[in-house]
DNA sequence: TTTCTACATGTAATATATTACATGTTTTTG
DNA sequence: CAAAAACATGTAATATATTACATGTAGAAA
């Protein structure tokens, strides 16, 4: 499917960037709808290289340390757009160790099944937090004159952030329906 | 992480089975939530024999097809309680090509981003009634005297479909909350 | 009785992704 | 000015997973 192929072709076709910037954005901004590390972004430049879907400029930073600003073709952009298009099935079912435990609970103790269940809530509660605080900071950036980033990532990446905190909200309501029906007692201070 | 290492192991401890039994338990019950090839699984049972997590025993079917029944070792026991009750991180971000192509969401046309949401409308639609439908069967076994299947394994499933279909209920509801923002016509007929 | 489907078990090639290895420059901070 | 943090780019080894290749038996239906 070559979907870190997209992403990058879409991040660049937005304006040109270094491998580094590119992780840079995986890491920083991207980090809570898609991940990848620098060690698989390089060789995916390289490849996107061969196909003629990128190019690339050697920058000089200071005094001798290249740079490679890479920026979309042609070719690249027409590809990008094919694929935006694309009508491509269902992701694979995420493999979610919190649900095996869930399926095996039988085999777990009720004080054993609690710890498990309190642990899983505070971790997803923070991420819905996490979701609910960068939410609130696009809400902010999308009400200024000029927001510090381009004004259509700004309105997507809310979108997504709000499809984060949907999810996390269901997976905690999960939690909790699954601890009613186990009779689990949760520290629960919502 | 090893996690189809304690999927498997967490099936076998149940009741003995063959690699062939739980290719099909992936494929007819745990499709909803987990995924495994068989191509998988014999390697991963091979593992687990050298790890003294599993035995086997060959019987004979028919003439002479011979299958392998697994049964859990006592080591396997021990390791697969102590996984049941780790503090694992959260399961990686779920890579979502849809998620990624709202992302890039103003390089498409109004009709071409409805096109694209209409799709992904239908198809998690029809997911959520695959998993209403297998809910309900379960709902109704856990109502009988003697269900076809363990009542332990019932109940659990039954919590896992919950959860399927509280994520996909979400899943829909951003895709209309999206909708909204994008003032996209949608086809939902609900 | 033949043919098809389900049963049953594997390996090989490839794709995707993570962790660790490897190296060097520039900028900032103490 | 020295040290630390950030900038910058790669490769190697390993883990995980999918698709394709490969083979044979048993039971049911036509």
């Amino acid at each position: 499917m070559r979907e870190l192929k997209y992403a990058i072709l879409g991040l660049i076709n937005r304006t040109p960037m270094t491998g580094y910037d590119i992780t840079k954005y995986f890491d920083g901004v991207l980090y809570r709808f898609w991940d990848a590390k620098h060690s698989q972004i390089y060789p995916e430049l390289k490849k996107l290289l061969d196909e003629d879907l990128l190019s690339y400029e050697v920058v000089i930073q200071g005094e001798k340390l290249e740079k490679k600003l890479y920026s979309i073709t042609e070719k690249g952009k027409a590809e990008l757009q094919d694929w935006l298009v694309a009508d491509d099935p269902l992701p694979p079912i995420e493999k979610d160790a919190f649900r095996l435990r869930v399926y095996f609970a039988d085999n777990m103790s009720k004080e054993q099944l609690a710890a498990v269940f309190n642990r899983q809530l505070i971790r997803r509660k923070l991420r819905l937090e996490l979701q609910k605080t960068r939410s609130a900071e696009l809400k902010a950036m999308m009400a200024m004159d000029s927001p510090p980033e381009p004004r259509e990532s700004v309105y997507n990446e809310y979108m997504l952030g709000r499809g984060g905190i949907m999810r996390e909200t269901a997976y905690i309501e999960w939690i909790r329906e699954c601890a009613e029906i186990l009779s689990l007692e949760l520290d629960d201070t919502d």
